[in-house]
DNA sequence: TAGATTGTTAATCGATTAACAATC
DNA sequence: TAGATTGTTAATCGATTAACAATC
């Protein structure tokens, strides 16, 4: 077995590359180089080279990719040549964006089971899928065999939900409420944070105001 | 002047340290370790007494920090002692997620122009607010003077929506749509990519499977 | 004074990028 | 062969963390 070290943000590159093949390949390109990949990217085209070389040889020496046939390749190293279904803790505005955004469908991510507590909404089905209330979160997940775990709620329930999620048998959680959360260390968890996301936006814009000079390595 | 090189990632840190304290203090709690503080945001102490020291001294040595007056520096340091104002473009799922997102109006930041260019949704009211078609952004976001722009639109959309909010004069971006943007260096731009977040935890999970070890700075 | 905890330095660690040989 | 572009090494750059003096 090769031991590579394969840093986090390399992983978050080859999902973005892999959508820009996507949209390439639908305009009918067929090769393209890492300078190109790069700048649908935002990022150095040094960089996408050393991102691939974690897992292999790709491209052609002065040809370039097969826009295709990467695709494919990154598409296989993200394991996204499989289906995935996922759990969704609360089906509020967020969660709402969240199972009908278009990416997820075209990603080949299905939701199978959704858990809300407004009386309202349980019982109800969103495409298929009944709301359940979330004190069935163990028991469904288990039942439905969903590896990957969703929270959309707000964040005084979050941990609660991590909870019954790794009860449940869940090996990942993306959690969108605007808290830390603690689970079991051979749980991989990614928390997005949109409060966060904002206010390094005002942090920015008055800078000159409170006198701190951005670092060389913001600027674009 | 002072002239500081502050990591972007030190601004994120911050953020999340400022909410935990807010949290604290509705419960009551008067100081604070940076060891505390380190296990509410997922961080190392070291790295939370690091990110402060960019702005000053907010401490006590062999006390800790005040709570309150933390967060109060905190939200200083962001910016967040005053209010913001921001527009939103796409009022889908995900734009609406984003407006009534509790911890956006905690956090002060206030929806004073929101567009959309459904037929069934434009001159509704939100809030207070009409919705208005897209291609008025440049005329409503100058008048408005929203100097922070919020993109909800679908990916396709996107590039559109950010070139206008640039006419329209605002100094920042933070885009949600699965697509990398261009936008003038003296605009700040942020990308949350949900997507990709989803992926990095499916390429996470399969690993074994690859043969792909994980390097020892995702062992938490 | 003894214990606790900050603020800061220096060491470590990791990620990005430039440069270039390999090669199509 | 000449031009282009990859794959990879080595250098640079930046961020994290350990350690400890300062000090409450």
């Amino acid at each position: 077995m090769r031991t590579l070290k394969v840093p986090e943000a390399t992983i978050t590159r080859l999902s973005v590359y892999s959508r820009y093949l996507s949209k390439l390949k639908k305009q009918g390109k067929i090769t393209i180089s890492s300078t190109d990949i790069a700048v649908g990217a935002g990022v150095n085209p040094a960089q996408v080279r050393k991102d691939l070389s974690f897992f292999g040889e790709f491209g052609t020496r002065g040809v370039g990719y097969d826009v295709d046939q990467l695709n494919w390749d990154i598409l296989k190293i993200l394991s996204l040549d499989e289906e995935w279904t996922v759990a969704l803790v609360g089906f509020g505005h967020l969660g709402q964006a969240v199972t009908m955004h278009r990416v997820f469908k075209e990603r080949g991510f299905n939701f199978t089971s959704i858990f809300d507590n407004d009386p309202n909404k349980i019982g109800t089905m969103v495409e298929g899928v009944e709301i359940l209330p979330s004190e069935r979160i163990e028991e469904v997940i288990s039942k439905n065999k969903n590896r990957i775990g969703i929270i959309t709620v707000p964040a005084d329930a979050a941990q609660g939900a991590a909870d019954a999620l790794v009860k449940g048998g869940v090996q990942a959680i993306l959690n969108f409420a605007p808290i830390h959360l603690t689970v079991p260390q051979e749980i991989e968890l990614r928390e997005v944070d949109l409060a966060v996301n904002l206010e390094v936006l005002t942090f920015h814009l008055d800078i000159q105001r409170q006198g701190y000079s951005r670092p060389l390595s913001f600027i674009r």
